[in-house]
DNA sequence: ACCGGTTCGCGAACCGGTTCGCTAAGAGTA
DNA sequence: TACTCTTAGCGAACCGGTTCGCGAACCGGT
């Protein structure tokens, strides 16, 4: 069932069923309810290749997502899913691009052929090839978290930097003079991976800031991780009595490999995270956390993409998200 | 750029362009290296629109993904990726549909205009409209999880009735006579989710079948639900010394909830989960349990949709997974 | 020199929409 | 009645590819 269908069965040019459609020349009455008519009886939809080719955009959105063996969080799976009820909600569609081993075939596909009219890209490091790529193609997009050339382009990114440094504070504030942090995996870093980043410059100048005594330790996505980057803190520095993380994934494993070697939460140790309230709340004490807004995020990067579509030479949108922390059970003076 | 910007400058006709590039017909070799030449120093790539549109097929499949409301499992988060992944490395792309408030909506507009050549459907439910209407229209496509009317079309998924029975056998074995059943929500049971169903229904034939006292009890997706659930199955059954339960989300609020009500895991209560390893890992005791292997499932989907689409009139797919259970520290014989 | 068979490039039609310019019919005015 | 203006439908061109039929050029064989 094509318009040309629709056209012969109603009487009346292609052209005349495309206006009843789009409604954007006027169409008399008659003719108007005798095409919806027969649109209505044969469940007539139009094309969206075919439209798609004729206006030269796919309403169709890219989101670039990070390959599997990073073991996806759950932030980031919520965000996928606010990332594709907010498209729809606007109508459009959202093709998911792999990025990975040979990351750049996806990627590369879909901007070539353009199958999409803009691209949201995730997991986005301080140098990142893929940014510098849409920028060279002038193809519209949106990062989360901010690049290294921040200003060039539309980014939504949660202030690792502020978390952390308000984090410190608090746990400055409550006596804590000797305070770890655990960050992500040290190939993120390495990789200038934004918040991993940024939160170990933002502990360090806090740690100068407020003259403690700090110690900052990547930590692989998982609980077995977790425990060994216990121990390296108390052989680095024993007299450690708070850690601040955000690495989500282990934090499960911190609390036991806490427990395990003999030190109660928050009695002997403080534990402040960054991390989803679902995980933070699980755990026996329940951790004081502040929570990574994944659903708002995904709405403000679609909304931000469709702007710039709408708007090429608009502003470009700049949202730098801070959720408060919400204290639980596991924070408490420096003990002695 | 397009193709006849191509041809023009190779001094050739669009059609050479075309059979140089799909390598259709034969082309002299002269004009050959003269046409790949020009396309590699222009950096040209055929738009993916126009060839669906001419060939009648977008290379694309769709994914119909549970709304976010019932918060996404990390199974069902790895799934996503694994299909992604999967679809990728056949050089087709992932076009994501949220079924939701109106689901509808997206849904209908990826079938209607034909943005994919087929599509997966997530968390199937035994009566599912979505699949009716699939069937009705003759779209390819296949669901994670059984239908009712499971011959019909292609599926790939996880033997819970199998797991379930295999799972009270060796509780069974370990000398337990009462033993109770963590579902999931009431909610998906009513709406007849296959997995929660075909849960039910197995634990209720092994129990009668090895003459055990069982309870089941539903349970909403997290741990404040699980507490309840503890709560009313002791209620109901003070006796239960074992409990099996296919509900992930809740799994860590279930051990608290048993550590919080005095009983020991596993001296005073078994317990047996279907749940990943990573999860079911960083629980303490570690939890003994069958893992959802999401990433092969993912790929099972993908292989057997494109199977689908080369072959429509093949035979449909239909693999069953039963991964095995893993002993980890959560089991011991019944005591006394 | 003629013939039948290959090889290979070209042009045109097509996929299913959108959009622009033209014009016939009808309304309004003098 | 003649003239202008507006309204609304039609046809054709276009988006950027693919595919089919045609025929020119070239081949070897007699």
């Amino acid at each position: 069932m094509n318009i040309g269908e629709i056209a012969r069965r109603a009487g009346v040019s292609r052209s005349t069923v495309s206006y009843v459609l789009s409604g954007k020349r006027q169409v008399s009455a008659e003719i108007r309810d005798r095409v919806t008519a027969v649109i209505e009886e044969s469940g007539y939809r139009p094309s969206a290749t075919a439209r798609a080719l004729a206006q030269g955009e796919t309403r169709t959105l890219g989101l670039v997502i990070p390959p599997m063996r990073h073991h996806l969080s759950v932030d980031q799976l919520h965000f996928v899913g606010a990332v594709a009820e907010a498209a729809a909600d606007h109508d459009y569609d959202i093709l998911l691009s792999p990025s990975g081993q040979d990351r750049d075939r996806a990627f590369e596909r879909m901007l070539g052929e353009r199958r999409v009219d803009g691209v949201i890209v995730m997991e986005t490091l301080l140098h990142d090839s893929r940014v510098s790529t849409l920028i060279e193609r002038g193809f519209p997009f949106v990062t989360i978290g901010r690049t290294g050339s921040g200003q060039e382009h539309g980014w939504v990114d949660l202030d690792y930097a502020g978390l952390v440094s308000e984090g410190v504070g608090k746990l400055h504030a409550l006596g804590h003079r000797d305070i770890a942090l655990v960050n992500r995996p040290q190939e993120l870093l390495d990789r200038e991976y934004g918040p991993a980043f940024r939160a170990a410059d933002a502990f360090d100048k806090a740690v100068v800031e407020l003259e403690l005594h700090g110690v900052a330790r990547c930590c692989d996505d998982d609980d077995d991780a977790a425990a060994a980057c216990v121990e390296a803190i108390f052989a680095a520095a024993p007299a450690v009595t708070a850690i601040l993380t955000i690495n989500e994934r282990s934090l499960a494993g911190l609390v036991t490999a806490l427990a395990e070697r003999g030190s109660r939460v928050p009695e002997d140790v403080s534990v402040l995270a960054i991390a989803s309230a679902r995980n933070a709340m699980s755990l026996r004490p329940k951790v004081s956390a502040a929570e990574v807004p994944a659903e708002r995020m995904g709405r403000h990067a679609v909304e931000a993409l469709l702007r710039r579509l709408a708007e090429p030479e608009g502003e470009l949108a700049h949202v730098l998200l801070s959720p408060p922390f919400v204290d639980r059970e596991s924070l408490a003076p420096r003990p002695g």
